[in-house]
DNA sequence: TTCATCTGTAATTATTTTTATTACAGTACA
DNA sequence: TGTACTGTAATAAAAATAATTACAGATGAA
């Protein structure tokens, strides 16, 4: 995985999932992960567009889940969290005049694609509730 | 995965392999990759180290494949570039007040732990000679 | 023996990416 | 109608990557 998203998303899901139903500010979940609310709310709106949570706008408002942690398996949060691909993004231009440059980012990216495949499947067989499980 | 650097790395070892034996460049390696050539002879330092190339300094030197191609799996590859963990290591330091934040590093870890051993095991299923062999 | 062409490596700068901060409009409750 | 939230944009700061410059040392060849 690519990046620091994974770790956020998967801190406020955990959190939102202890709070069983209750409603947590943006402000409470980034004291816990002791990042910027502002990060977090930005991740909440990703969450939201994929389903995982629920917000409410308004004083005494703040997320929680919107379906069972036993319904969001980490593959899923992975998915949503990723960008473009796997080891991040093909960010090289080589040289289209040498035979192995010209062809290298596709056969990269057919590389990547199928070792993300497996990285999301071994992701897959794990909960939510079941990595939250591992909280006391 | 986490850096550019695998790829930095397949594409020199790649080419080396084209080569078959003969020694290239740095500057050379740079121009198919397209990046600037202290950076290929940095990540020959590493190539190097872990046993994968060799260098010859001076006139006409440049570098060359230590061993088969065929003996060089692209796990090897990953592990010979990935730094500390997987996800990018942990770098968030959450509240150790909070009993999700105390110990969501902890949990992170093993995950990716768990995760990485399943996507080396992956990228071990091909070698260098396998990939490549994909180039005309 | 000296020039040209390499590697090795350090130091510095530039670029890109990520994260934090500030600001404020809109919503909802009390 | 004030207070405590979310939503969102704009900007700044910090961190990570990559490029550049520079030069010493190795090697081969004229």
């Amino acid at each position: 995985m690519n990046n620091g998203r994974f770790a956020i998303a998967l801190h406020i899901l955990t959190l939102l999932d202890k709070a069983n139903g209750e409603l947590l500010s943006s402000e409470y979940l980034a004291g816990s992960i002791n990042i910027n609310p502002v990060l977090v709310r930005k991740e909440l709106i990703n969450l939201r567009n994929h389903g995982f949570v629920q917000s409410k706008e308004g004083k005494n408002g703040g997320s929680l889940l919107a379906i069972s942690s036993n319904d969001i398996t980490l593959g899923e949060v992975y998915k949503s969290v990723r960008q473009a691909s796997f080891l991040g993004h093909q960010k090289n231009t080589p040289n289209p005049k040498c035979p192995v440059g010209k062809d290298i980012n596709e056969h990269l990216n057919s590389l990547y694609n199928d070792t993300e495949l497996i990285l999301i499947e071994q992701l897959s067989k794990q909960s939510l509730a079941d990595f939250s499980k591992r909280f006391k």
